[in-house]
DNA sequence: GTCTATAGATTGATAGAC
DNA sequence: GTCTATCAATCTATAGAC
């Protein structure tokens, strides 16, 4: 593998440390010493500490929603065509599968994916917002397809169950590098592919209980 | 209502602090400034800033704790003189019940409901480790409990099921605080007891969906 | 573009008067 | 117990040489 440029070292870098240690928690003076550049690039580069933050949630949630967002659509103009309802569970497939499947696109992605699980529940504005903006579009995306999935079903009610689905998936996500719920007297925890299936059957049986 | 004395209102406002801004995020300044002490006293009272950490968990978390393992015991014990499995639903409500019941409890409660929704997914490991210490003998009671309800779920799918659980639940309690999540074009969130009875219905349908 | 050096503000903690 | 004053360390950000 070749040498990697100053800008992306950074990012790597911030990825890392921001999913590990939180964006407040993470100094400057840490950040560059991982990445092996002067303190001063961040300023350079990116301007504040902030910026670099949403440049760290751009890079991988721009293609990511892209897939989902194409993933959606296809589920619902499959079900066009046959004129029938889409099915509840293959749009909750179709927005969790890619996401948690991202982690293994690449070194540092499992780390993303750990640091999105905890943004939703970010004390800080300045983090939460920042990820939010990027999410709200893809978030309104999926609950108008399952109100079409679930059209009996009233839509605070929906809404509600959607939340407790994100709040699922977010933990499950936070924990994709701290493995540290291993805990004696406990089971081991579900390899990979059937913690993903246990998570979809889990979150689409919550979804469609009776009222 | 009479003065509460300084190392009360320390307390106070570190709970509503660490909840909104988080432990890192909010200074001592800060924090001896809305309690209208001095910024000595709290290293004076507790001894340094984790220390009161640790005791912003313990007052609440101890009575807490002993209200959700006496409702689980008499869960079992009702379904032990029956001779029956014990319900899963049962101990569900038991658990999550008095942990959501407890933000009516008077004024800052609130707060540390949406304090301990983000602990299990704070990146820092003083606080997270601060809170799974006080929450780990619990969460044991429960899951031995669901095991009972549950005895022909593979114990490693349980334990699954139940972190979804957590998740979720921590999701809502984050947002005990925090109402910005009322976008335009969402519909108005669900109240309170609705909300409850929500999560408690969508929880025990994903931990008792089919393998 | 990368470096050193440092400004300027803020932090947790403490010493010592009262 | 409460106060002022301050230490020593840390932080983000920037200025300016190369």
């Amino acid at each position: 593998m070749t040498q990697v440029d100053t800008k992306t070292r950074i990012l790597n870098a911030a990825e890392r440390l921001f999913a590990r240690d939180g964006f407040h928690s993470t100094s400057l003076r840490t950040l560059t010493s991982l990445a092996e550049v002067n303190l001063a690039a961040v300023n350079y580069h990116y301007g504040s500490k902030e910026a670099l933050l949403k440049a760290v949630f751009e890079r991988r949630l721009l293609p990511l929603n892209e897939v989902r967002k194409e993933k959606l659509e296809a589920v619902l103009t499959a079900a066009e065509q046959t004129g029938l309802r889409p099915a509840a569970v293959e749009l909750l497939r179709a927005f969790i599968e890619p996401t948690l499947a991202f982690r293994h696109s690449g070194p540092g992605a499992k780390d993303f994916i750990a640091l999105i699980g905890r943004s939703l529940s970010e004390p800080d504005e300045t983090v939460r917002n920042c990820f939010i903006r990027q999410v709200l579009p893809i978030f309104k995306i999926l609950f108008g397809a399952l109100r079409k999935a679930l059209p009996e079903l009233p839509e605070n009610i929906l809404l509600a169950r959607l939340q407790f689905t994100l709040g699922a998936l977010s933990h499950v996500m936070c924990h994709a590098v701290n493995r540290e719920l291993q805990i004696p007297g406990f089971p081991e925890p579900l390899a990979d592919k059937l913690l993903v299936e246990q998570l979809i059957g889990f979150v689409h049986a919550g979804l469609e209980a009776p009222c």
